[in-house]
DNA sequence: CTAATATGATACCTTTTGGTATTATTTAAT
DNA sequence: ATTAAATAATACCAAAAGGTATCATATTAG
């Protein structure tokens, strides 16, 4: 079997872990260094980079080097690979998530322009 | 923090492996008995058990006890709760998946009458 | 009743995960 | 040039994950 891309398999192991997570919902209000996340956690610094790398090998957010700082975004059009997989149950809802995924990627495309 | 539910998190967990994602797709196809989920993977019964345990424990999945059979299958209303998270991601896609997890928790909820 | 079959449960092992503490490196400020 | 600030990297640890092998239990068939 195995017919599934490595992408796949990261980014869901990315989404695994709350803490992840809640990193992916304050970067989505607004992009962060290291130091700024970490003041909304209760952790060490050295924990959250463990989850940026996570969530960097899932390719949910990427790193933007300026200066001295590193600062996080998110990169919302991965998440397409996520809704890709949820398609396969379409029929189970009958709706038309199938091509969501390019819907998603697609508006991530243009924001790029 | 900690704003998100244990239904949430025991949800992405199931999801955060391959194996699972894999017995996801194959009870989407049709219901299934453990053993005959063991024919379709390269591992031990009791490691496909466990699988099974932790997709229940996310509610991907169901138990049906019919004679000395347990019929495992899929339980596609749940999904509603990962629709639900990634919805708070919206403004990104300008998509309305906002609404989505009422509308695949309203199609099973009619499937079932 | 006794097999045989389908499943469940438990003990055990190795690797991964999620965390800390500590040390090193790069860049900015004085 | 030195110091301070932001980050990276490494060693270490406990717990969880993912797997096996083995034993126990329930249900159907002869």
């Amino acid at each position: 079997m195995n017919t599934e891309t490595q992408a796949t398999q990261l980014a869901f192991r990315a989404l695994a872990d709350e803490t992840r997570r809640e990193i992916l919902k304050q970067l989505s209000e607004q992009e962060m260094t290291i130091g700024e996340l970490v003041e909304q956690f209760d952790m060490t610094r050295a924990a959250v980079k463990k989850h940026l790398i996570i969530l960097e090998q899932g390719r949910l957010i990427s790193v933007k080097k300026q200066g001295r700082e590193r600062i996080n975004r998110i990169e919302p059009s991965t998440f397409g690979v996520v809704f890709d997989w949820l398609a396969y149950f379409d029929h189970y809802w009958e709706t038309r998530l199938q091509g969501l995924k390019q819907v998603v990627e697609a508006a991530e495309a243009e924001k790029k322009t």
